[in-house]
DNA sequence: AGTGAAAGTGATATACG
DNA sequence: CGTATATCACTTTCACT
């Protein structure tokens, strides 16, 4: 599916507020709502856009810390952690990557005690590195358009 | 602010659909729309919820590759490069982090050729690790009440 | 903090350029 | 692919609890 410039607006509005009305970004774009309508559901469908989500603040619900722990697994553990992955809570990405590392996972844990144990969770799948996120320096930045 | 159940329940749908309308949303968790639209409000207020935004494929708009990129900045360069990913279209996130490295991006390139020279933009500012996402195991996974 | 009702606005389906 | 119109749903405001 091929997007147009009209089409790169609606997603810049969507991406900056999801909550947006469709008359609204008809007005920022310049067509009418049943024609905003039509081009978010086209996308939808082809699977441009995935979903619409709410960022809430961790530190605000009571998570103090935020980490991204690298995982190197052991033989044969990689296959059972991704599955093991997507019941853990305190997971909120998590990436399969290239290289002598396999996972990097974004957590959100409660105190240094919760860290403890979560970490004592992944160490049957295999050695854990762990980075304390002091600031989220760009957050979830617009995906522009290719020139 | 404190967050009670009601407030969990309006959160648990807005991270699953931002653009589920305050009508559903008090069918799902008992009270009327007026009463969703003021707890939403406040919890706007409050920066509970920072913002409301639209999941968009890079793959199917032309990204083909997705990167996480560590920095290990040069004495003095830390902050002058903390301004400046944020110009960078490329860097979907950016994360502060404790230890020898000091930087992680999560960043989506065209290919290895623009790989290649947005890392060669950053080898002024530090050393760089580069791991290429093979697939995002757990997406954005819903931020749950704490126990 | 929530309800119910009134007025304004938005969404959706259909007919038609 | 888009608009225009009609109908229905949703949002917002406000008086009341």
């Amino acid at each position: 599916m091929k997007i147009d410039e009209l089409n790169w607006k609606i997603l810049k509005c969507l991406q900056n507020n999801a909550r947006m009305s469709n008359a609204e970004i008809g007005r920022q774009v310049g067509i009418t709502s049943p024609a905003v309508s039509e081009r978010i559901k086209k996308m939808e469908d082809a699977e441009i856009i995935q979903g619409y989500t709410t960022f809430i603040s961790p530190f605000e619900v009571g998570y103090q810390l935020k980490a991204l722990i690298t995982l190197r697994a052991f033989m044969g553990m990689l296959k059972p952690f991704l599955e093991k992955v997507k019941t853990y809570d305190e997971v909120v990405n998590c990436y399969r990557i290239t290289g002598n590392e396999n996972i990097v996972m974004e957590v959100v844990l409660k105190n240094q005690k919760h860290l403890e144990s979560f970490i004592d969770q992944l160490i049957s799948f295999g050695e854990t590195k762990t980075q304390i996120v002091l600031s989220h320096v760009v957050k979830h930045s617009e995906i522009k358009a290719l020139e």
